[in-house]
DNA sequence: CGCCAGATTGACACGGCTCAAGCGGTGTGG
DNA sequence: CCACACCGCTTGAGCCGTGTCAATCTGGCG
């Protein structure tokens, strides 16, 4: 790991560390008519609705700094979370041509979000093909991510589910910088994880206690440290594959992560007493 | 219902009937050079790979007949299938400028897809930024769609997916032209089934007979028919806005699902003995 | 006729849910 | 400065939906 925190504090709230804006498909001239595109940006309190459930649908609004969620609420009363956005994200995956009927983006912490306005976008799209490509390319990594989210639910136990999920946070942290070496800060309430895995809270507890107790993680008051990952995302199966970090000029990392080299710099899991 | 056999025979081999060439965002140019684009048309044999796991990648394939499945293969032995394919999907929505890590796509029945060679896709995205748009919006509605499956697979029961499921693919397989009154054609295995909904085959089984016993739903051999539309769509709470309908050219169908116009002709359940 | 994949059914086990209680921090008003 | 309330976390006991294992049945097909 490469020292996170200046990255953090430099860049993580413009549009360049963003992760339409370092697309491979971009050239330097596609990226500076992105940037000029760009219109407000707004802080946001954590709760506020980036996009209402209605579809607002005025602008394309990216994720610049903070977490936010996108949700749904069924008839049946519960919640689900089907996508979590990390800096970087885009936040109306499908506000952009649609009105998005049935789900909402809210924020989870409070943070910022640039917003393109619709019509910046559209000449943008139209005068340079490369943008519209960058475009599709991250629809696409979403597409991938809601796949293996919809694996996980399917067919894996709660355990696995949740380590899956941790190790996606840790890399996708990674990338826009905002990890700690193996740790990152966790800003989710147990009921929100259940949201995103389709548990309880309460066994969302338990579970979370159990890769405590196991040794392969631990938390210290909202930030999350992984003491084994190689046992972690082994037992879940974790291949960053689906996140497709080649798109995002993050290419190195998928190596650095497979051979574990960047992983050997971690103290010792200390064994938490059950 | 309008026809869906002249439809069915007539168009449903053509590129004209995919949902790409009949998006709103597309003028007749815009058509005519997509209809030039497109390739060789193959017709496969059901269990056939469209798209290996490592991803050929060489074009996109949209499916102009018979139906397919997006699938994973989980390293703790199961299966999961996050997209079901009928006539008009694109069945490479990885592959396009990704290479599709651990995903395939592969037939479920024997069918035709059009093929559409990448570098003329490319100059297409390049010259017709209509085209860029009409699939930008395509991979929306499959996020939208993934996302529902998402929260059914997190937060419905079995009955309430398996229900979901069945009035999405009588609504898709509407648009196409491919439903029969209420009922339609259903080549899936229980098994796969089951690999969609996050089940097992056993259980699907006894979830269908219970639909069957309410007298919501028939088989005879593999053509299901819904008897009761207004009781199994809002026992589900199916809503089909996440299917966007709109962007189809089927803005209709929305307006006549919701009040249920279209559903009257159908004979009343017969109750199934248990 | 035998074979085989898929459908069906039953008995039983178990993972995750429900209900219920208690705990700790933190913000707030008196 | 304390009392209180509130929210999120934690833990326990028992239940239920779904999985597992194992048989049997059916229809298509060589």
């Amino acid at each position: 790991m490469r020292g996170g925190k200046e990255i953090q504090v430099d860049e993580s709230r413009t549009l360049s560390s963003t992760l339409l804006w370092r697309s491979k498909h971009l050239d330097s001239p596609d990226r500076d008519a992105l940037s000029q595109a760009v219109g407000k940006v707004r802080h946001l309190e954590a709760g506020t609705e980036i996009v209402a459930h209605d579809g607002g649908g005025g602008a394309l609004h990216v994720l610049l700094d903070g977490w936010a969620a996108r949700y749904k609420l069924l008839d049946n009363g519960s919640r689900s979370i089907p996508a979590l956005l990390t800096p970087g994200d885009i936040c109306d995956a499908e506000a952009l041509p649609l009105r998005s009927l049935g789900t909402g983006v809210r924020m989870l912490t409070g943070g910022t979000v640039a917003m393109l306005p619709r019509q910046r976008l559209n000449e943008l799209l139209a005068s340079r093909p490369a943008v519209a490509k960058a475009l599709l390319g991250l629809a696409f990594v979403e597409n991938s991510i809601l796949s293996e989210w919809a694996a996980s639910l399917a067919r894996r136990s709660a355990v696995e589910r949740l380590a899956h999920l941790l190790c996606e946070l840790l890399v996708r942290l990674w990338v826009v910088g905002q990890a700690d070496g193996l740790g990152f800060h966790l800003p989710l309430t147990q009921d929100q994880i259940a949201d995103v895995l389709g548990l309880t809270s309460i066994h969302v507890n338990r579970t979370l206690r159990s890769l405590r107790a196991a040794g392969a993680v631990s938390m210290r008051g909202r930030h999350l440290t992984i003491h084994d990952w190689p046992g972690l995302s082994a037992s879940c199966g974790f291949d960053p594959g689906y996140l497709h970090l080649e798109m995002s000029g993050s290419a190195f990392l998928v190596d650095a992560l497979q051979t574990g080299r960047v992983m050997r710099a971690v103290e010792p899991p200390k064994t938490t007493p059950l």
